[in-house]
Order: C-alpha cells, then structure tokens, then sequence
RNA sequence: GCCGGCGUGGCGGAAUGGCAGACGCGGCGGACUCAAAAUCCGCUUCUCGCAAGGGAGUGGGGGUUCAAGUCCCUCCGCCGGCACCA
C-alpha cells in the first residue's frame, strides 16, 4: 500500500476534539422547543463481532454532516445513536462456550461505540439505547401487549423448517437447497408448529396508502407495493359434484369463468383429503409429501415442469354447469388467495402450460386484438363464448359478472394482498420474552404492565431442547409461574421475538429514553416526530421499514404517537465496493478496515472521502489513491491557515514529547491572513462558494460540495503564492463551511483564529446574491449549433447588440461567408446561435 | 418473466434542454533539491496536424428541437427487487 506523508498532525487534534466535546457534551440535543426541531437518524447498527467496516461510516458521515449543518442554521438537532444487539450470532457464539450472549453483546458494543467515536460523530450519548437492555425491552414487551390486547397478536400453528440432524428449528435463511445449512444435515422439512403471528394484514391498505405521505425514493416506495402486493378481483365458489363441499378460488379474472376447464387445489388444502377418490388415494399422497420437503422458494424455481396429480373428483363451473375435473398441483401456494384457483389455460399463462402438460381442454373466451393470438392471450381484449357477457370488454365483462356472482350468492367482488401476516415468534434464547403465560384454566393470559420486564432465565447450555421446543423450555424454574389472572399454576411463553422488534421503535425512544414511566413522554413526541430524515441501507427498504411502519399505525390508532407515519424523508446509502471492485469480503481479502484508515489518514480524511467518492445512494468502490487525495486536500487547507515557520517549534514540541494541547499551541496563524478587505475577486469566489456548498448540502450533494471547496482553496492558494492577503473575512467563512465535514480540523483552526467557543453552534454563513451579479459575462457564438467562438460581454446586453456582435464575430463570418442565414436564436448571457445554409 | 434504477475520459465522477468531461485519482512535463520524498506550477476525451486549426465524441439505432448526456421511441448491457401471487 503506498503511503502518504502525514499532511497535518491530525493524530494530536482528533483526540483533542473528541474528549472535549465528550466533556462538554457538546452535541446534547434539549427537550425544550424554543428551536425548530431537526430530527436525523440513522439506522442503528447491529454490533457484530466483526467490528465497524467502511460500509457503515458512509451513511453516518452524511447525517453527521447534516446534523452539524442544522445546528449552524439554528436547529435543535436530534441525532442519536444505539445498539441493535439480539440476534443469531452471540447467541451461536453462547451455544459453542457458553458465554452468555450479554457478554458477547456487551464487548461488540463497546467496539462498535469506539470505532464510532473515533470518527468524530456528533451523537448525543446520553441518549444511546441497547435493544437488549432490560430497560429498553420492557417497553418493547409493553407494546407488544398493546398489540395483543387490539386482536393483533394470536397463535397458530405454521409449517416451520425442522432439521431432524440438529434437533432444531431452522430459520430460513439456514435451509439451502432442502439441506441444513450449519451441518449439512439432509433430513430436513417442514413441520407446522406452535407460532405467533402478528396481523399486519389488517393495516396492508394504510400501509400502501400511506406510501403517498412520504418522501422517499419511488423504488423504495414501489417494493413496499409490490411486497404487500393488493389485487383486485372475486372470490367464487364452486360446488364439488356429488358432495356438500365448495371450493372457493380467488381470480383477477372473473370474466374468464366461462373458460375455466379445472380447478387446482394447493396440495396442502384442507379439501385434498375429502374429494380424493379411493383410486387415486395413493398417487395424491405421495404427491403431497414430496411437496412437503420443498420450500415455497424451491416450489417455484425448480418448477420448470408443472407437476399435479388428478383427484378423481369433480367441480361444477357455476356459470355454465359443466363438470371440470379437481387436480391437486404445487403451482398453486396455500398461502395466497384461498390457496385454490379455477384453471383458465386459454387466458393464464401457467394454466395453459399445465393444460398442455396433462392433456386438458382450453376454451378462448377472450378475443385478443386483431392480429394477436387468442390462446395465451392473458391481457383485456373482449369476452366470446362467455353466455351473458359475450361482447363485452374485459373491464366491463369482469364487473357484470361479479354482479351476477352476487346477487345469486355464488360470489363477490374481493381483494388480495401478497402480504402475509408477519411469523413473530422464533425458538431462540437471545431475544425478547414474549409477555404471557399459559395457564390451564384461562389459556392465554398477558402479563400485568407492573411484570414488566420478564427477564431472560440466567443458563448454562443455550443449545435448544431434543423436543423441538426452544431453549427457554430448559429453563424449568423460570417455565413455572403463576396465572395472573386465577393465580394457579401456569408456564411462560418459550418463543421469544425476533430481532426486528426492538428496531421497530427505537426512533421513538430516542426522544426519551431514560423514561420509566411511559415508552415515550407524550409532550417530547408531539416536539421531535417525525423523523425528518432516516439513512441507511437499502437492504432494510421493504422488512424492517414496513414493519415498524406497522407498529406505528398501531401506536398512532392507540393514540401513543401523534403522527400516521414515523420516518418523513428516506434515504438509502449506496454499497461501498473492495478496490476490485467486488463485494468487500473476507475470502476475497478486500475488506478496508476502519481502524486502519483512520490511524493512516484520521477520521476527517476518511469522513471526507467516504463522501467524496461519489453520490451516497450509489455503489461504488473504495480507492487508497482516492483518499490520499482528499488528505492531501485538508493538508492544503491546514497550510492555508498555519505559519509554516512555526511548524518547526511545533515538530520539536512533538519531538521532546510535550502534551498534544501544548505542541498544537506552537503553531501560529499564517501571515497571510489578515484583517484586509477582500478584493472583489475574493468576494466573489467566496459568495460563490458559500451559495454552491449551501445548495449542495440542501440536496445532500456531498461530493460537489466537496468539489466546490477544493476549488476556492485552489484559487486562494494561487492568490496567496501571488503575495495575496487571505483576509479574515474571508478565511473566517471558509472554515465554517468545511467544519461539518471535517469537524476537528474546523475547530483546530477555528481555535487557531482566536475564538473560545465551539465552531459546532457558529452561524452558517450567508452569501450576498449582489456580489455574484456579474458585470462581465462569457457568451458562445454558435453556427448550426457548433460552437465557434466565446466572447466576454457586458452582462444584460440586450439580443439586438449581442446579435450584432456574433455577426461581428470573426470566426462567426469565416463559418457563415457564402451563406445564407435562416434564423437567429439569442439567449441573453449565454449564447447567440446562428442557422445558416 | 415482471417492476425499478443506471450506462459519460485510463479510473471515481461533474453538467436548471444552451461551452460535455467541474473536482479528485492516475499519467506526462517543469520548478525546488546533491538526490529523492513532500510541496508548488502547467498539460492530460479521442483523432488528423509541426502549428494555426479541423473532425468525431456521453452503450447501439431512430426521432423531437435552432440546440439533446439531458426529452420521446426502440434495441443492447449492467445493477437492485419480486418471482407459478391466480
């Protein structure tokens, strides 16, 4: 790796900088609302064993430098930090040694807070939260009564991935190609198990509607359509011949019912085992457990055939009455719809290749347009052979069905969503205990609030019980309670909550977080929500964004939060790429760590080019020459406002080992700057920067901004090598706008220029637009739209004199001599284009 | 397959429909130095030309416009998401 020469002695004042501000607490944000608010967060890191990677700091330099820019402007700023520690790892790390996940959390954290902190963010810490405290879960308990108490928490039993090797359930993420993925085991299945589920699906509209009230990118905004995935359409019943039983499907596609030539039961349908035929028993259950051993995931990309066996029963098509056969085939998923569909192979892609497959009949009902082929034809076009809708188009047709299917109860208009109720539960010690007990006489009982927190069970052996159960059924003593309500006996919830329920409110505990009697002061709620701006990766655009969008409407309806959605603007940090260009990993050796940028060029550098590089949204990758090139920057800037004849004094401070605050006091201020009135040049160069770098943080345009500052330190340095003074009024302004990216050397140097107080509450600076009206502009002369000259004009030269000039215009005559000129376009300031022939 | 985003120098990237390539990296040349490093200054899209100057150029093709990287159509490629969703 090619190393740089130390540009400025950033190893002394970030150190500096960092204990002073944490011994002032210089960033703690007041609850008191005399400001206007600025809420920016972050998403909060899970702490890994692995450590900070240069991924993470991308989104953090953004809103720091955001942060700093409000609170110059005069906003009170809200911007924490905490910690979203349960999760698989420390509790694997427990299972293998047995130490106790808090442990683990608790040293990851503190790494995690270290790394963070050396790179100069400007956190309040008296405001850091940690999922895993008893303190914070309480209340992350607490709202899950709140959820339970409004219907939207139950159990049932769901299928869940059983390894029979490891005795243990699976997440799914652990399953790869039908084998366990931690020990390879092979015999693994779906097993439907006790669960929890909380019933997102009662808020699928608001959550699509609301989509409407935030400012996020419309990708993101599109995955959460697509994730909850509303359609539109009728549920229809179908009796099954020589039976009491119906079968109801969901369909897009009322107006094709006259097509419909079978019907397909999702090989776990209840209906399976009551219309299979005696003969065609044996082939149906064979088909159905070979489904079993399969994921949804699997079913559907390993299905490049259609399978299905016939059930030997029949259906009758409701509008028509003919007799259609009822096959069972994993093409149709029990979990969507009614987990039963009516076959229309003329107008439904997979139908029709299901139908070709096992030789059944296919009906065009809709007419395609002309020259399109009606069999396969799946988009509108007109109803035929379809009895009281023939003739009709395909919108028209679907509503005069629906109708019919109502008014004689065969039928009604209904909506789907692709959104499923969210599986809450997980069999894992490492998490938050679900409140409630289970008890004989009252079955499922909650927790009073005053039980609150119910802690974890200290263990020994995390590993989870042959039974299948989770690990806390080890947990004899802790199992046995008594019943809150009839005070006999009963046993606690073993499942515990998966690890994206802390994270679904801890913006909201920001705002309060030390709070014991409430998850959230109601006055300080009503002051910081919403979120004004929330970074972090896209990886989270659909999961944890929609969840915990969930919990606020929830909160909302429950009158605990004032405001229908928690998180105003949305932006997503791009990846950061290795050098190769690859996905930083461990096996391809590319990772960039932190640690070692930071001792090589310090946090201001690496925060300055992690913005550098490019806009944050994008994927980029990481460059040691890219860095060395912003270092060489602020040592620019350093050189810009220091004595370099005092640098001497200072390097032998440093050399007999004086204390840091004693060696930086030998550097002086450079000559240069003075209490001189800035030229006119100067003026400008400076209200031109300061409107550029203002706009550019407004649009969150880092690395213009960033551009814009190279530019003015550039032609200043010129200036200066010219015997130029760089004026205080002048150099003053400069810093404040590099502060936010570069905070310790903006108050090194802002120290350096006199001032006592922290550079991090002085005023942004205000550019006077009257400086920036130029008197002289530079205008282009066109011919055909090729440029042939640039001239300088007097600025607001109006289109008669400036046409003039252009045909004055040497070059202008050379490319017009001979011909004819057509017309002339004049745009005052900028350009006169002449067409000519 | 469907949805969304993106294709600009050797590289990262700039450009309210009006000078393509700001800024940085790398490269080349120069100053300083015994020398090197660091620093400072200059040049650096490609191409023809000694030069002056000319031509081409923002993934390919077409269109709108006096003028297109930017708007429209179409094709190709890459990235992200969803994926038998009835």
């Amino acid at each position: 790796m090619a190393t740089t020469r130390k540009q400025y002695p950033f190893d002394l004042i970030e150190p500096k900088w960092q204990s002073h501000w944490a011994a002032n607490k210089t960033f703690r944000a007041s609850d008191d609302g005399a400001k206007p608010k600025f809420y920016i967060l972050d998403m909060f890191p899970y702490p890994s064993g692995a450590g900070l990677h240069v991924g993470h700091p991308e989104g953090y330099t953004a809103t720091d430098i955001l942060a700093r820019y409000k609170r110059m402007r005069g906003f009170n700023v809200l911007h924490p930090m905490g910690w979203d520690a349960f999760g698989l790892p420390a509790e694997q790390y427990a299972i293998e040694t047995g130490t106790h996940p808090a442990q683990t959390t608790a040293k990851n954290i503190a790494t995690f807070k270290r790394q963070i902190q050396m790179l100069g963010f400007s956190y309040d810490w008296d405001r850091e939260v940690d999922t895993t405290d008893p303190e914070y879960f309480k209340w992350t308990q607490w709202i899950f009564l709140q959820l339970f108490k409004k219907g939207l928490a139950y159990q049932q039993s769901v299928p869940v991935w059983w390894c029979e090797g490891c005795k243990a359930v699976l997440a799914n993420e652990e399953v790869k190609d039908g084998k366990c993925d931690r020990k390879g085991h092979t015999n693994v299945s779906r097993r439907p198990m006790r669960q929890w589920l909380l019933r997102i699906t009662a808020y699928a509209d608001r959550l699509l509607e609301d989509l409407k009230l935030v400012d996020w990118t419309e990708s993101i905004k599109e995955m959460q359509r697509n994730w909850i995935g509303r359609s539109e359409g009728a549920e229809v019943k179908f009796q099954i011949s020589n039976s009491e039983s119906q079968i109801t499907v969901f369909t897009t596609r009322p107006d094709t019912l006259f097509g419909a030539t079978y019907m397909v039961l999702a090989p776990e349908h209840p209906l399976v085992e009551k219309v299979t035929t005696d003969a065609q028993r044996a082939a149906v259950n064979a088909y159905r457990e070979a489904a079993a051993k399969k994921s949804e995931l699997d079913r559907t990309n390993l299905a490049k055939e259609k399978t299905g066996v016939f059930t030997g029963a029949y259906a009758i098509n409701p509008v028509n009455s003919e007799k259609i056969p009822i096959w069972i085939a994993d093409y149709v998923m029990i979990s969507y719809g009614t987990g039963a569909i009516m076959a229309v192979p003329a107008h439904d892609t997979r139908d029709l290749e299901f139908a070709q497959k096992f030789n059944l009949p296919v009906l065009v009902v809709v007419q395609a347009p002309a020259g399109k082929e009606s069999i396969g034809f799946v988009d509108d076009g007109v109803a035929i052979n379809s009895g009281l809708i023939t003739g009709l188009p395909t919108p028209e047709a679907k509503q005069k069905i629906t109708v019919w299917l109502e008014e004689r109860g065969l039928g009604k208009k209904a909506i789907n969503y692709k959104l499923r109720d969210w599986l809450f539960s997980r069999q894992r010690y490492w998490g938050e205990p679900i409140p409630v007990v289970h008890c004989a006489k009252c079955g499922v009982v909650p927790l009073p609030e005053t039980a609150l927190p119910l802690m974890l069970p200290e263990m020994k052996d995390y590993t989870p019980p042959a039974s299948g159960e989770p690990p806390l059924a080890k947990a004899t003593e802790w199992l046995k309670t008594a019943c809150p309500a009839c005070g006999g006996p009963a046993m606690r919830e073993t499942n515990t909550m998966p690890q994206w329920a802390g994270s679904c409110w801890y913006y909201l505990r920001f705002i309060d977080p030390k709070n014991p009697q409430a998850f959230v002061a109601k006055d300080k709620e009503k002051y910081w929500m919403p979120v004004d701006l929330y970074v972090g990766g896209a990886e989270h655009a659909v999961l944890h964004l929609l969840y915990a969008r969930f919990w606020h409407k929830v909160l909302f309806d429950l009158g605990h939060v004032s405001t229908p959605e928690p998180f105003t603007k949305l932006v997503n940090q791009g990846m950061i790429l290795g050098e190769d260009g690859q996905k930083m990993s461990k096996s391809r050796g590319n990772v960039v760590n932190p640690d070692e940028v930071v001792r090589e060029f310090g946090a201001d550098s690496m925060r300055l080019y992690e913005m550098f590089m490019g806009p944050l949204a994008d994927t980029k990758p990481w460059s040691t020459e890219g860095i060395q090139g912003v270092h060489r920057f602020l040592g620019r800037v350093w050189r810009l406002f220091v004595d370099e004849n005092s640098m001497e004094a200072f390097e032998q401070a440093v050399a007999v080992g004086a204390p840091a605050e004693q060696a930086l006091a030998s550097v002086k201020l450079s000559p240069a700057i003075r209490d001189a009135e800035p030229t006119a040049e100067q003026q400008k160069l400076l209200h031109a920067t300061i409107k550029a770098v203002t706009d550019d943080l407004e649009a969150m345009g880092f690395n213009t901004a960033i551009s814009r500052m190279m530019e003015f330190v550039n032609e200043t340095m010129r200036g200066i090598a010219a015997g130029q003074p760089f004026p205080r009024k002048m150099a003053e302004p400069f810093l404040l706008l590099a502060a936010p990216f570069a905070p310790h050397l903006g108050e090194q140097i802002w120290q350096l220029l006199g001032h006592r107080e922290s550079i991090a509450y002085a005023p942004w600076p205000a550019y006077d637009p009257a400086v920036l009206v130029a008197k002289e502009v530079e205008v282009v002369f066109q011919v055909n739209g090729k440029l042939r000259d640039r001239v300088k004009v007097a600025a607001g030269l109006d289109r008669m004199d400036l046409e003039k000039a252009a045909f004055a215009n040497d070059k202008v005559r050379q490319h017009t001599a001979g011909k004819t000129v057509r017309k002339v376009i004049v745009v005052p300031d900028k350009l006169v284009n002449i067409v000519a022939a």
